[in-house]
DNA sequence: TTTATTTGCTTAAACGTTTACTTAAACTGT
DNA sequence: ACAGTTTAAGTAAACGTTTAAGCAAATAAA
């Protein structure tokens, strides 16, 4: 109670009640040389008192630099993404950063939008998550040219010379695809997002290499596309696909998908995994006690926030790119569950 | 490609290609009414041309405020928490303002730290839900009383004179113990989390509530506590509650304690409902699909962010503070499913 | 002792804006 | 024609840091 309660407490206020200067003030916090040990404690300690905050912004202006990353995604109302955050969170608490959230909600409009804005300086960093519909990719150019560190995760982008996290979805999908073909589907679709972000066609990539593989003809019409959104219309468009193609198989691509899929299903009395397996890209842990109890693709989705994280403050404390080394894979996992079972 | 792809353009940029003083740049910029209209057009244009950016530090430097708020939240891998952001960003964008993220795990001391850093004029204003182990709140107090305007939002804390937008989980919970006593449960259980935030003390109290109501004696042992993070542990715990209590219903009172119970009754070989009816408070869209659909309590988590965040720059555009009408209950829904499905 | 070096601090400029105040010119109305 | 007002600028200080440069006193080297 004895402290300062009064208003603003800066260097100045501190300067004056120790009868130093400022720049004594600002050495002695940041433990420069210059500075005897004695005034140090001095300073640290009336700082303490005074609750001393040093104003970010004055300091972000002089020093060129904000101690702040961007953090640019797609959505946040999806496992995946939310994972990501609390892995991407967890290095930048520890560093002493901030991190800025922006939503692109997958439109290239507001994405370029944003860049200009970062364009200011406002960021030293950035971790992003490209949007679907980004095609035009200057914005990132330009403000990686303006020596702004971006490392992409999930949804990367190829063009740009930087650290990039990836999940392998090729892979997955081929091994998922695969999976459903060993457990007897002969008739395998697709369910993916109109719009089409890279890590979808990578998944298509898979899924047509495994049907090549076991010679089974992919079809154009066993692709189907459904609008990003958790919707009753993508249930219906999904039921019009089962009804007219009649899928033994189904791949989601993207979790909301599982949700529509099952419902479809049902209404339509189809019986998972008898009549119809399904396999979804997801992280929910939900999917364990789903009817029945969902095969997922798992993506290491924590890891992958973690690790951007942890390149992009490599870069930051100016370690040189070395790009064959920062184009990481993290491995998805196949976790086969009852919308799998082999049936007769 | 004509345009200055050199290094920083600022406002002494403008000023010297355009021949006029920095004031005449930055007041054209604002839309001064000190400047002609003429010169504004030209401003503008070469500001366009030249890529002009703000430099946000300097600004807030200058003016003090910083047109950022702070988002503060136990965590985020959660569908209220992430539904929430959601709504809160719809607001902040359409805002011009941006959103720092915070997460607190749910520890007071990370909530103090944070709330430490704040009173650096960072943000000019917060949101938040309170970590659940709360009690001291001095540094929120120190934070308003410092004139950053709070608003809480779902978790909210009682002493704080401020904007709340909260849900009515005591009658929401109330309903849910209503619902599970119409379909003929005796004996049910409340599972919560240890370190108790205040909704879900006034979730037990709807849940005993209820009992009274239907004059069944609330028993201790009926409540029971697991750690606030998905694990194997708890689904121990809960399975020896199941044990030893025999509870015929269960109220799970945060959403990943749906998969926790789900599992616990699995393993134990009990039928949802025929042996034991389960409710829980989840947003969760795949509620629908589980084995058996889960009757869920709902609640507005999209429209508690969006609410909360139109307070929050209400009160920025100084809006005076009108407590009465500032502390908002928006509904939550019970979704009746098949967990709950009535047995004879 | 004299000259160099180190120590511990101060001065003042800079970071890029915003804004109160001033100024000069161009209009008013009488 | 002249005081008064309006318009359209410019000047310079301020916001709170950081840091290069300077400087006096103390210490070390010769």
């Amino acid at each position: 109670m004895a402290e300062a309660k009064s208003n603003k407490v800066n260097m100045k206020t501190l300067a004056k009640v120790l009868n130093v200067s400022i720049a004594t003030i600002s050495k002695a916090l940041r433990d420069s040389h210059d500075i005897g040990e004695e005034t140090k404690q001095r300073v640290i300690e009336t700082a303490k008192l005074l609750h001393y905050v040093p104003n970010p912004y004055a300091s972000s202006l002089r020093k060129r630099s904000s101690n702040t990353i961007a953090i640019i995604i797609p959505e946040i109302a999806d496992s995946f993404f939310s994972q990501a955050i609390n892995g991407i969170e967890s290095i930048v608490g520890q560093e002493k950063y901030h991190a800025l959230i922006y939503l692109t909600h997958d439109s290239y409009e507001r994405e370029a939008q944003m860049f200009n804005d970062l364009s200011s300086g406002r960021v030293d960093g950035v971790i992003m998550s490209v949007a679907s519909n980004t095609k035009d990719i200057r914005h990132i150019q330009e403000l990686q040219q303006a020596g702004v560190p971006i490392v992409f995760f999930d949804r990367v982008c190829e063009d740009i010379p930087t650290a990039k996290i990836k999940t392998d979805d090729f892979n997955s999908a081929y091994m998922a695809t695969k999976h459903l073909l060993e457990r007897g589907c002969k008739n395998i679709s697709l369910v993916t997002i109109e719009g089409y972000p890279s890590i979808l066609q990578a998944r298509e990539g898979g899924y047509k290499k495994a049907l090549t593989e076991y010679q089974v003809k992919s079809k154009e019409e066993n692709i189907i596309s459904c609008s990003n959104k958790y919707n009753q219309e993508n249930i219906a468009v999904l039921k019009e696909h089962i009804i007219t193609v009649k899928p033994d198989g189904i791949i989601a691509t993207v979790e909301h998908l599982a949700t529509t899929t099952y419902l479809a299903c049902e209404e339509l009395r189809l019986n998972i995994p008898n009549d119809i397996k399904v396999v979804c890209f997801t992280n929910q842990i939900t999917a364990a006690i789903l009817n029945p109890p969902l095969t997922t693709v798992l993506q290491p989705a924590y890891d992958m926030g973690r690790k951007a994280a942890e390149l992009l403050f490599g870069h930051l404390a100016g370690k040189p790119i070395q790009l064959e080394k920062e184009n990481i894979t993290l491995p998805s996992k196949l976790v086969v569950r009852d919308s799998t079972r082999a049936t007769n």
